[in-house]
DNA sequence: GTATTTATTAACAATACATTAAGCCTTAGA
DNA sequence: TCTAAGGCTTAATGTATTGTTAATAAATAC
């Protein structure tokens, strides 16, 4: 995917529909990840990061509902639609209440769908991270501020950090002492995982690592064949 | 009105319908203000803000779909839905082409508005603070009156601001020491954010930045891809 | 021991930003 | 009416930042 694609989750249990719309949507240019049901769709929200949620209302397992709740409860902005054969007004209601950003009942007109998606993400959404309220951290003797972009030893010199420095800090801070697996961050900043991407979260480490070299009780370890861990002794 | 109610601007050239739907948000805790046309919408919207419109397509002297355009250009974030009893997929396509938040079809549901009309209202728009009366500040040992245009180093020759210079250091002081973003700033400057606004505007950084210069402990600083931050070390 | 995974540095192209100068309006005033 | 000044945009040019890939070395697993 190029970097100015914008990234769509549908989860939709219905086969043909689901890859019908999946198909539409990478013709006009999205990035699609579809979902066959609510679980798989949560396990992908999880570990990737997307721009928007098409969420079919009447699955088996996980109805819509249910997970756009959940979604709502991971992430407090993303925007998500719900799509359903029923109409009643309750469940258009239910949706909203949910937080939804529409409500779309089939069959839609694929236009108007595409136009809905285009006013959501048009949206100036600044600081749409879900995470973009904690933005200030310590490590060991660094502060770190992921929304201002800079690591800071003793005040005085601040380290710039490249946007791709400062996600990867991020991930790895959140999940302080702990393991960062490989995948869930190359899905999160890099939004796919190939032997390139890979490649270029080993780069971004060996930066890091030379950043953090200041103080040494902070170090990122790797564990083979799994992922990193940001380690601080104290 | 109270400080927490959302202010809401219906444009509606129908008197009944334009009251009846008037009452029925106020009943549901809004601060309503209802034009009759067109000319007086856009009237009330440049002397007032809102935080949502709601204009009806089919108006005489000027139809909702210029008076939304017009609001666009006047401000980028402002949320609007249209009004219509037209359901042309045409015309839902253009509502939205203008940069419409939903398009109504007439007769519509009252709760559903009310839930889309939360749905888009609890969406963050941290920019959209009223431009207040606050104009006179302090940047480490200058003093800026915003209103009168002036930065002065030492009481003595104060440096004259053009419009534009004055504007943005207005905008990077009330965010003083946080990041000013770049889109931000041009479409509450410009208007509009481009290749030229965007390239106008670091010109007008750098003019900034020389006058700023007599105090070395003032200082704009760029971060990269996002945008400035004025920064004061004291 | 060999294939795979990770580490590190460097080269590169693509953008983004910085600064000065030139041009083009508009407006105040001779 | 003409001119000068101010304000803003665009051009021109140079510098910095960023992310990817390559090249090479080291560590790890089986």
């Amino acid at each position: 995917m190029t970097a100015d694609q914008k990234k769509i989750l549908i989860v939709e249990d219905d086969f043909n529909f689901g890859n019908i719309l999946k198909d539409y949507l990478i013709l006009n240019d999205y990035f699609v990840v579809l979902a066959k049901n609510g679980i798989e769709g949560m396990d992908k929200f999880q570990k990737e990061d997307f721009d928007l949620c098409i969420l079919d209302v009447m699955m088996p397992f996980k109805d819509g509902f249910t997970l756009g709740k959940e979604i709502r409860e991971k992430n407090e902005n993303i925007p998500f639609f719900f799509l359903s054969a029923k109409t009643l007004k309750e469940d258009v209601l239910k949706g909203f209440k949910i937080g939804a950003d529409d409500y779309l009942s089939k069959p839609f007109d694929s236009e108007v769908l595409l136009a809905k998606i285009k006013a959501v993400l048009n949206r100036k959404n600044f600081y749409n991270a879900p995470e973009s309220d904690i933005y200030e951290f310590e490590i060991g003797k660094f502060k770190f501020n992921s929304k201002l972009r800079y690591l800071s030893f003793d005040e005085e010199d601040p380290i710039k950090l490249s946007p791709k420095e400062n996600q990867l800090l991020r991930l790895l801070v959140l999940n302080i002492n702990d393991l960062l697996p490989r995948e869930i961050a190359l899905n999160k900043i890099w939004r796919d995982h190939n032997y390139f991407t890979s490649r270029s979260m080993d780069v971004y480490i060996a930066k890091l690592r030379k950043y953090l070299k200041l103080d040494s009780g902070v170090e990122i370890l790797n564990i083979h064949g799994e992922g990193f861990r940001l380690v601080v002794k104290n």
